[in-house]
RNA sequence: GCCCAGGUGGCGGAAUUGGUAGACGCGCUGGACUCAAAAUCCAGUGUCCCUUAAAGACGUGCGGGUUCGAUUCCCGCCCUGGGUACCA
């Protein structure tokens, strides 16, 4: 009886389906287990047989801990809210949530075609206004708290009012968007307003104005890949920088605590240091230089105190506040002029022309504190005003932006740092931060480090000046002027924001009779009727982005239709955190920053257990295409296979994957694949059409997109789950090649035979032997060490030559082949299944524990020595386990092929090493 | 520019981390079974020298080094992929 993959796969599909087989609850007797893929995106498009590479993976492991005897968590659901959607209802009409609907429905069937353990009770949509209540309900809290740096943690603002009540912001170590000082009578005197403005400069989720790509023709903001050269892509408008309140999450303020947490979990060094460098925690310190002729004090930062004698001009940021104060009348029109030429740049400009150099003189002198030598204000678009204070102090003789500055403008460069070889100042600044300090006053002849810390705490001595750190990561920008996303649960009035009660959760997102802009600049929320409060207060009509609706979805998983609490305590309590999370490294700034910061917000509001939400992180690869390419004789219809294209003008022409196997063309097929090839002619090659072939990312205009239904179809889902496995490494990113999916195919059909005598499926119960015994339990332990470390793509050659060799052995034993087929379950689980009912068991293999390997088995009584002459080795030496250094000495010297390879040469020396090898030293 | 990962046959990739490099699979070559094909099975397959075999030499991006022994460790380059960029 052959393998009927086709009727088994079907039959345990509805099997565990009608079951529940894997619907899993809170069980404290046993240990959880959590595994989670990074749920879809579902677009039009569907899955390709690159998208399920991580499902499979994740569901082996979790097979595997679940036949360890863990109680394991594996769901899945949808990330539905995006902008393919919406830009389809925009073309079409259509409501994005039927798009949605539609393409779920397909994710989800070719998802159970592939015989996942999912616990399909607990899925969950973004878009389910059961699931965003919870987004709506954790902005308000972050609307609802502040960040104390003292506690490290979020508070709620009813505390931080109290403090500004008794004593102001004295002694205050908070989070905020500006430094603000006010006594608590000050606090008392402000109206309702002035004190609401005030809070939003500490809430964790605020309104404030933000720079941003704003096109008034499109009423819309843009990304900055949305525009180019000042205009916008679609359209060709003009776009300008512009201030816009917008809400954001203060992020920066977990930046530390996003920092620290890197060194407790399970992630790739890698991925670890992308989020290191994204959040970019520097040390320095601010120091305030004096104005000449002005009470002003201009406030820098600066990672090198070191150099403040070198220091021999000061540059703003084209947005500070400082330009308007610094600029002296006579500069006024130049300033006017170079501010106008800035806000005319955009972000994309600004960073493509690096080597640029620009700027314009202020008219003002700033005071060094060290030399009292007064030193030029400039205003250059080569500091940022988002970072640091938006202002520096100038070094050129030691930062190679200063310097070329410096050299643009002709201003004085200062070498103050000696490396000791003589570096030439006319070739370039010298940025390493070693070297003796000179013409450097009282810091002369220190060492960077030394004089760093020495004038960082003169600096702080002097009252000029303090430490700080500064952190790369931004506030994460919240609103989008889109449709198809989470509504705020925000209303304004007195042009003040308000939380929305939590009883009236979720605020549906209401119909629109265009997904489009309103005409008069408002996001397409502005087209909803009735989107007012019962009071009649108007409500927001931003959406909130993407990533909102990912960041805290592995905790909904857990208790996903509890409607009185994100996620219940005890529920929490048990399943804690994930255990492994898979899914691309794409997400390293995006997703992996907000979800870990999200949580970290919810751990300090007590409704998270752990602060960590992804112990280990495992970065499956992309799987790309293998592209087909036929060759069209120039001028003609006439194709020439690949091997003697030489010999003609030909042009290259990317051909269906699907009409080509093993790179031999379909003739039939391609003739009837578009009309222009219905009359083709070929010119073949052993009379064969053979293609050419590349490797490219795996899209429809290539031609090479492989559907997992259609390998399915024909390998079955096994076959396919095994392929992907068997492609190579998790973490690499590998091409896609049907060609060598007959090997696993091979193997499992090798496999089913050894439960087969002639037609008949047929174990016997005969004790099996010693040789047997061997043959499993090396084979379990391999498999078992390589789902341990990931390494799916090695254990399946581990069950490959454990097939073979049980082949050849004949065995049909059941004591050898029932604990392979649970050993194979989480590989192939219909095939396994089909074999655990075939050996007489009623209930299904999935109650099963995974077979244990024992070393008494794995044991031999001799060792075979590799012996070497001088590293290469010679020949082989039998030696028992027991063998001295010295027996195994002897036995070489006595070996006969030893005679040969010491034929008029002395034994320098032999190592000998147990177990591994033996080496001779001659000479 | 800076940070990270990687470079092994015709191809995807193994090598239990310093101990027989190329497991396993694909592809290719030959054979068996077939009227034939498919399927299946068996054998061979890093390079060079050679009619063949034995034997030998070379071989993990390149150049050095440590070691009895290096794909693995160290130093200096080259290339590919990813991240990031006026972050002071």
């Amino acid at each position: 009886m052959e393998y009927n993959f086709k009727e088994v796969e079907k039959k345990w599909q509805s099997y565990w389906q009608e079951n529940k087989t894997y619907r899993v609850e809170v069980d404290p007797s046993k240990p959880k287990y959590y595994v989670l893929d990074m749920f879809p995106y579902p677009s039009g498009a569907g899955l390709h047989v690159g998208h399920p590479l991580g499902y499979i993976a994740s569901d082996i492991y979790s097979r595997y801990k679940h036949l360890k005897g863990f109680n394991v968590l594996h769901p899945m659901g949808y990330d539905a809210y995006g902008l393919p959607a919406e830009q389809y209802a925009i073309q079409t009409g259509q409501h994005p949530a039927i798009t949605t609907e539609k393409n779920i429905r397909r994710y989800r069937e070719q998802m159970d075609k592939i015989g996942f353990s999912f616990d399909w009770d607990r899925e969950i949509r973004t878009c389910d206004p059961e699931y965003y209540k919870w987004t709506q309900w954790t902005f308000i809290q972050m609307f609802n708290s502040f960040y104390c740096y003292d506690k490290q943690k979020a508070m709620p603002i009813s505390e931080l009012v109290k403090a500004f009540e008794t004593v102001g912001t004295q002694g205050l170590n908070v989070a905020c968007g500006e430094e603000m000082n006010f006594t608590a009578e000050e606090w008392k005197n402000k109206s309702t307003k002035e004190q609401q403005e005030i809070l939003l400069n500490y809430r964790l989720a605020y309104l404030a104005d933000t720079m941003v790509n704003w096109c008034p023709q499109l009423g819309t903001v843009l990304a900055n890949d949305e525009v180019k050269e000042g205009l916008s892509i679609r359209g060709g408008y003009p776009v300008v920088q512009k201030k816009m309140r917008q809400w954001s999450l203060r992020v920066s303020a977990y930046a530390q605590r996003l920092l620290d947490g890197l060194d407790r979990i399970d992630w790739s060094d890698s991925l670890k240091d992308i989020q290191r460098n994204w959040i970019g925690r520097s040390q320095g310190a601010d120091v305030k230089f004096d104005v000449k002729d002005s009470d002003l004090k201009l406030e820098i930062f600066t990672t090198r105190p070191d150099t403040i004698f070198g220091v021999s001009f000061m540059v703003l940021a084209p947005e500070s506040d400082y330009v308007k104060p610094l600029t002296t009348p006579e500069q006024a029109d130049a300033v006017a002029e170079y501010l106008d030429y800035v806000s005319k740049r955009t972000e994309r400009e600004r960073q493509t022309e690096v080597k640029k150099v620009t700027g314009v003189f202020t008219g003002s002198y700033a005071i060094n504190p060290f030399t009292n030598e007064a030193i030029p204000i400039w205003i250059s678009e080569y500091v940022l005003s988002g970072y640091g204070t938006g202002a520096i102090m100038a070094v050129p003789g030691h930062d190679s932006r200063d310097y070329a500055f410096a050299k643009h403008f002709n201003l004085p460069i200062i070498p103050v740092i000696d490396d000791g070889e003589g570096h030439d100042m006319s070739e370039g600044s010298y940025d390493a931060k070693v070297g003796k300090l000179i013409n450097s006053g009282i810091i002369n002849g220190m060492e960077v480090k030394e004089a760093i810390a020495y004038i960082a705490k003169e600096v702080e001595k002097r009252g000029i000046g303090k430490s700080k750190i500064n952190y790369r990561l931004r506030d994460a920008i919240f609103s989008r002027q889109r449709y198809w996303g989470e509504p705020f649960p925000v209303y304004y009035k007195d042009d003040l924001p308000y939380m929305l009660d939590e009883s009236k959760l979720p605020l549906e997102l209401p119909e629109v009779d265009k997904y489009l802009p309103t005409e008069n600049g408002e996001p397409p929320l502005g087209r909803a009727k009735n989107w007012k409060t019962e009071e009649g207060y108007p409500l927001e009509l931003n959406t909130m982005p993407g990533f909102a609706g990912s960041s805290a979805y592995f905790l909904r998983y857990m208790d996903p239709h509890n409607n009185n609490a994100l996620v219940d305590h005890n529920i929490c309590n048990y399943w804690r955190n994930v255990d492994l999370y898979l899914g691309g490294s794409e997400h390293a700034t995006g997703h992996l920053i907000y979800a870990r910061f999200w949580n970290m917000f919810l751990y300090d509001l007590g409704v998270a257990c752990e602060e960590e939400p992804f112990k280990k992180l495992i970065n499956q690869g992309m799987i790309q295409g293998r592209s087909n390419f036929v060759y069209r004789i120039q001028g003609t219809n006439t194709f020439v296979s690949v091997g003697l294209k030489d010999q003609y003008k030909t042009t290259e022409i990317h051909v269906d994957v699907n009409i080509v196997k093993n790179d031999v063309l379909d003739l039939d097929a391609f003739r009837a694949w578009m009309p222009e090839y219905a009359n083709a002619e070929f010119i073949l090659e052993n009379g064969k059409y053979i293609c050419g072939w590349a490797i490219e990312k795996m899209s429809k205009s290539m031609f090479n997109v492989i559907n997992p239904d259609t390998i399915i179809e024909e390998y079955g889902a096994d076959t396919l789950r095994l392929y992907e496995m068997f492609l190579g490494p998790l973490e690499f990113s590998k091409p896609w090649d049907t060609q060598g999916i007959d090997g696993v195919y091979k193997f499992l059909r090798k496999f089913w035979r050894l439960f087969q005598v002639g037609e008949d499926f047929c174990v016997s119960d005969e004790a099996p032997s010693k040789e047997e015994l061997k043959v499993l339990h090396k084979t379990i332990k391999k498999v078992e060490y390589d789902i341990e470390n990931f390494s799916f793509n090695t254990s399946i050659p581990a069950f490959m030559i454990c097939t073979n060799e049980l082949t050849a052995l004949k065995c049909n034993k059941r004591a050898i082949l029932e604990p392979l087929v649970i050993a194979l379950a989480p590989f192939a689980p219909h095939m396994a299944e089909e074999l655990w009912s075939l050996l007489g068991h009623t209930q299904s293999i999935t109650k099963e524990s995974f077979p244990r390997w024992e070393e008494k088995f794995l044991v031999e009584d001799t060792f075979e020595y590799p012996v070497s002459f001088n590293g290469k080795v010679r020949f082989k030496l039998s030696m028992p386990l027991t063998a001295t250094n010295a027996d195994i000495e002897s036995a070489v010297k006595a070996a006969p092929e030893s005679t040969k390879w010491l034929e008029g040469k002395e034994i320098k020396k032999m190592i000998i090493v147990p177990k591994k090898i033996v080496n001779v030293v001659i000479g």
